[in-house]
Order: structure tokens, then sequence, then C-alpha cells
DNA sequence: TGAAACAGTGTCCGGTGGACACAATTAGGG
DNA sequence: CCCTAATTGTGTCCACCGGACACTGTTTCA
């Protein structure tokens, strides 16, 4: 997986046939077979049968499977919502809600930026666009990166648990209630709160939650901050 | 991947050969080769010869991998630490603390523990863990579990961050320094943090820095609660 | 009019998870 | 006491995966 693919301007050659496909239509078609199968069905041999072609014609485009899945991310990540200057709390949910819509729509996205990978323009995009709504908050640089690390972490589990309720096996509440009708007692605590959040109802607050946690504990760093520079 | 696989108790059976193996032996020869390779390097065929055996031997303890990988994740994630009763806020960091200290120990477990997949007793059991420490906020049910899911997700983005720098190709910074020396224009402000973050130094620490972020938004809607009630 | 560069195909390889039939082993019941 | 039934471990087979490589055809520049 070289970074060079993600950046590099490949240079289109001259002579030799027409290439009869494009990076981008190799990359919709994978997502295409991503979005409706799940990551797992993306392989050479679907993607290309998909567009009419052998699995090895792909590596005429593509290093490798790779660089594939990182140009599906890039793709499905999309651009950043614009800057929105002045209130750094709500850029900041704007940017989250933005990434959470993304992950929603591309549940794959999330298994496709695990782990260590070379980051593309449009992840930076999103880094860029989170630095600038926490421009002008007196936190400091690592600071700045550990509260955007904080927030996209949030998004990204909240996306995780958007896509295991999604799954139609392996219901996440389904399952612990059925455990926890057969071993309820080792976990008191537990099953006296599922059912007492299936009493309450409207536990799709999750994301809300959270995000008003976190902001909250940067507004009170931030307003600390303020205070100690006055 | 079956839900009874990892809770029930399987009686063993009294006529034919006895077995030469135990689901632990098997489940710690996994967990070796993982540690060692990561979890990619996990094949029926790997931990089998590990143990001087067929592949088709194993499947005679377990249906299938899913259920191998769920018995490593189980066992690497191990116990909760025990309840710290009264402060809830110094329980919670005890209990973030100790489950990043498994996955700094057995990093694979994140990948072993992502999307939809049953739920074992000890996975359950350091949600009861936490469950414990929310006990006397005055949350109501889904906010402890939103809470709580706010903090596993911290903890989980902070091990994937340590795996990454431990990882020694695909440097995180290494190669986002090495895109921003050709594209920093793109990125004025991502450029600048770096830099800044560079001079600075003692970068690593973002786990206290979201930890501490996350506790005090807790601690915002805790006593706002509390006010309210008197 | 070559010759060089390139596109797409076919074949092969090692690896994966898993189904299935089989021989070997063991314990319980007649 | 022995035989039958249950269970273990093995060997073979399959479909699929990513990828290396050689090859044929096509296109364009010198």
């Amino acid at each position: 997986m070289s970074m060079e693919f993600l950046w590099g301007a490949r240079a289109q050659p001259t002579r030799g046939p027409k290439p009869s496909l494009t990076l981008l239509q190799i990359t919709d078609a994978a997502i295409a077979v991503a979005d409706a199968e799940g990551l797992a069905a993306v392989s050479m041999q679907r993607v290309s049968a998909e567009l009419g072609f052998t699995k090895m014609s792909l590596y005429r485009y593509l290093p490798g499977k790779g660089e594939l899945v990182a140009l599906m991310a890039e793709r499905a990540i999309g651009t950043p919502p614009p800057p929105n200057p002045g209130d750094w709390g709500a850029a900041l949910r704007e940017w989250a809600h933005g990434l959470l819509t993304a992950y929603l729509r591309h549940p794959w996205a999330l298994e496709a930026t695990v782990g260590p990978r070379p980051l593309g323009p449009h992840e930076l995009g999103w880094l860029e666009c989170a630095l600038t709504a926490l421009a002008d908050t007196g936190l400091s640089g690592s600071e700045r990166l550990d509260a955007i690390a904080v927030l996209a972490g949030h998004v990204r589990m909240i996306a995780q648990q958007a896509a295991a309720m999604r799954d139609p096996d392996a219901q996440f509440s389904a399952g612990v209630v059925a455990v926890l009708a057969e071993h309820g007692d080792r976990f008191p605590l537990l099953a006296a709160t599922m059912a007492a959040v299936a009493v309450e109802g409207g536990q799709d607050q999750a994301f809300e939650f959270g995000l008003d946690r976190i902001l909250d504990g940067l507004q009170t760093l931030i307003a600390s901050r303020r205070k100690a520079l006055r």
C-alpha cells in the first residue's frame, strides 16, 4: 500500500492501447459491491466481473487490493463540510455529524479505515477542517489533535454500534437479553439497566449524548485556558 | 458464531477416545501466535500445527474460526478490576486504564472485537463493572450505557493509535510529515499543527486528555442532575 | 515501417475456511 | 467378556482468495 498511489498524479501514457477502464469506474464498482454485500464481498474477482473483465486486468490500474480499499475509503469519506467560523462548538458538531453521515452511508468504511494505513487527501481534509474549528480555542497543538481524535473515535464507535444494530443476526440487545435471561444473576446491574432502558424507551441518543459530554469537557478546558490567559 | 458456545457448559462425553486437546490449550496457542505475529497469522492450519495436530482436528473442539477468535478475545480482555466504591470518577478511570492495558497487551484484540458479535462473559463483566461505578450518579439507564460506550470508544481509539505507532511501516506521523512536505499548502493548519507538536514534544497524553474531557463532561451532567433533584 | 510500450487474458501457485468419509480408539451394556 | 456405539484425529477434496508471470493483441511514436 504505497503512499504515492493515493497522492501521486498518475500521468497517463501515450503509447499502447487505450485503457478500457478508469480508477474511478473500478472504485465505484467496488463501492457498489461493498454497499450491497459488505466489504468482505469485495474481491478482485468480484469487482472485475462486475465490470466485465478478468481479475488480472485490474492490476493494470492498481498495485493491489489494499490500494483499492484505500481508494474506496477515500471516496466514501468524501469532503468535509464547509468551515463554520466563529463558534468552535457548533463547527465541531457539524463536523462530527458529517463524519457520522458518511460512515452510516457506507458502513464498510469503518473496516476499511482501521489500523495503520496511508492517509489520503480526503482524510487529511477532514483533519484540516476540524483544526480550522479549533483555531481560536487557545489549545496547544497536541491538545487539538487529541480533541479531534476523541471526537472521531466517538463517531466511529457510534457508527459501529449502528452497523451492529442494522445487522439482522447477532442483534446486540436481543443477544444480551437472551443471555441475561439465563445468567442475569451474574450481572445484576446490567440486567436491571437493560430492563430500565426497555421501559424508558428512546435510547437512540447515544451519539448526541457522547458528543455533548465531549464538547462540554472541551468547553471546560477552553474556558479555563482563556481565564488563565487574561 | 453461536452464542451458546461462549456461554454453554460443554458437557464432556463418556464414550470414545480421550480428547488430546483442550479448548484452553487451543485458545492459548492461538493467542501466542496472534501476540507474536498478529491476528492475520492465526489460521486453523497454523494453530493446529503449533499444537502438533492437523487443522481438521480443531473442528472437533470448535464449530469454526469465528468461535476461536471469540474465545481469544474473551481471554485477552480478561476480568475487570475490582469495584472501587464511592468515587465514580476514579472508578471509571481505573476501568478505562485496565481496559487499555488489556488492549495494549494484546493489540489484535481490537480487530477481534469489531462488528456485531456474540458477547462473552468477560465482556459483560467489564460492562457490569462500569455500571457499578455509575450506580449512584443519578443518570438514567441509557445514559449510563452511553457514557460507558463513549469511554470504551475512547480506549479503543487510543489502543488503535498505539498499535499504529508500534507498527514499523506506515508510521502515522512520518507519513503525514512526508505528505505535508509535498502538499502542505493544501493543509496549512495541519502543517502548522504538526510543526508545533514537534516543537512542543510530549504528545503521549492523548489517553489522559480524552479521559479527562469525557469525565469532565460527565461531571457537568451529573452535577446538574443532582442539583435538579435537590 | 518497424519497435517499443501498454492492455487484457490465461495459467499457475500457495494460502484460507470448511465438508465429508474414514480408521482408530474408547467405554458402556448385554 | 466382548461387541457395539460414540467419539477422536486424519486425509482428501472443494471453492475461493490475492497475486506472479508469460503471452497475445493493440496502439503510437520515431
